[in-house]
DNA sequence: GCTGCTATGTGCGATAGCGTACAGAGTTAA
DNA sequence: TTAACTCTGTACGCTATCGCACATAGCAGC
């Protein structure tokens, strides 16, 4: 029934402006600092499902995506998951770590295989105390982070599963270099928090409407604009918030 | 119908461990904090209604409640309406200010008047420049503010309108000194994102099962454990994350 | 006391999403 | 080729919540 998928097609416009194998936040930051700082940088796979840390774990490193999506999840008491926010090569996982809590209540899973560089929490912390600009990076790049949550609350209880499903899927996309998703329904259902079913009926109406081909796993984007047209306004929220607290300049 | 609502009770365990006209960051402050901060602290009322700042506005100040409720409200370009997060005197209003947006994407308005100190943002900013222990502190609450939107989006996903009223009544009674709130059951739905007539269904039940009584803008909490009993577990992971990360200990 | 306003109570049909069950289609392994 | 498994499609009744309409009750001002 559905159109078999090409992996991987050509990257987006959005996509392009960052260098494939880079993160953000690490190319905003001065040169000199990045001297600095790169050194401590390991170069780390990040295997689809990988747990990076669980709710109530002490942290010891900070993780800046590069071609990896990672979201951050809460799990409930009887085993219900809610997606809080999605990080990519725009931002970094851990700020716990330098908001002082050292852990969270929810869970870091890698939802997008990848890579990321991770580094040590307190090399992070002698930096902060050494020079304040990497600290002020870390805390545009939290509210930035605040903004996905309290639209994630608002999308929640306003947004039907469809919406709901455009925008998670436009925020996937704007992490990855092409607009080819590696993801089931049933991942996306424990994401959004809803049944496999309700995904199910959502992307079989975004198939008919010609925005999206899938199948086993795969989903393309073949329509973009309409898939934004098609979203709840709180993907642009986010977005045009991203952008003017970490423009990319670099 | 209703049990006709007596004003003003006698505080709970609680909001004892507070002194009543303080904020409880500005007391984790030290001694030499204080010192140099308090003489650029401004008491200001906060009549119900107040809007502190809206979407976008550039903020200049921050608050620190002492005995009134600001709630951060997200308004979507329809009119519906969702509460993110709930600040009283254990809290400030204002992250974005040193978070280095100087605004955010929503609303800051006084769900419970009273009176707060004012900050002027630069003031703030001068202070972390000179030393780190206002900043230190500043992050850690700022990560309970993110506990608790985070929560409030698994809230808004899978729990039912009377679990969220529970909810609600806990977090603002926590920033009370008594058990009576002043609050229409209209403005609790749009607190919650949700029909008037839903809260008044919920309140109903709550008052059938002995937990509250109201009557006409004014709601009285006659039986809390049970009321925590009757709510959803996010109450008492906010609360235990914020009791974790800013221990009450002056 | 009357009038008008605001807050709350209630009913009813519509609908979105849930829980469950099961069928079929594609993929992998034997 | 066959078997086992995973992913997706579909149906059905159920429930919570919505949208709307309207009734009633408490309070404020005249």
């Amino acid at each position: 029934m559905q159109t078999p998928v090409q992996p991987l097609r050509s990257g987006t416009a959005m996509a392009a402006k960052h260098a494939s194998t880079q993160n953000q936040l690490l190319n905003a930051l001065s040169a000199e600092v990045q001297q600095r700082l790169f050194p401590h940088l390991e170069r780390v796979e990040m295997p689809l499902g990988k747990v990076l840390y669980e709710s109530g774990d002490i942290m010891r490193y900070v993780y800046f995506p590069t071609d990896c999506i990672v979201s951050l999840l809460y799990v409930m008491e009887n085993g219900s998951s809610a997606e809080i926010s999605v990080v990519g090569f725009d931002g970094l996982i851990g700020v716990a770590l330098f908001m002082g809590g050292e852990s969270t209540t929810s869970r870091a899973i890698v939802q997008s295989a990848g890579f990321a560089y991770r580094l040590l929490g307190q090399r992070m912390k002698d930096e902060f105390n050494r020079h304040g600009e990497l600290l002020h990076l870390m805390l545009r790049y939290s509210q930035a982070l605040i903004t996905q949550m309290a639209q994630t609350a608002v999308c929640n209880r306003h947004h039907s599963i469809e919406q709901q499903l455009c925008r998670w899927l436009l925020l996937s996309l704007d992490r990855l270099t092409d607009n080819h998703l590696v993801m089931t329904q049933e991942l996306i259902a424990n994401m959004l928090g809803v049944r496999r079913e309700g995904v199910t009926e959502a992307a079989g109406r975004l198939h008919k409407q010609g925005v999206i081909d899938y199948s086993r796993g795969h989903i393309l984007v073949t329509n973009r604009p309409k898939l934004e047209r098609l979203s709840c306004e709180c993907y642009g929220v986010v977005k045009a918030e991203t952008d003017r607290l970490l423009p990319v300049n670099k």
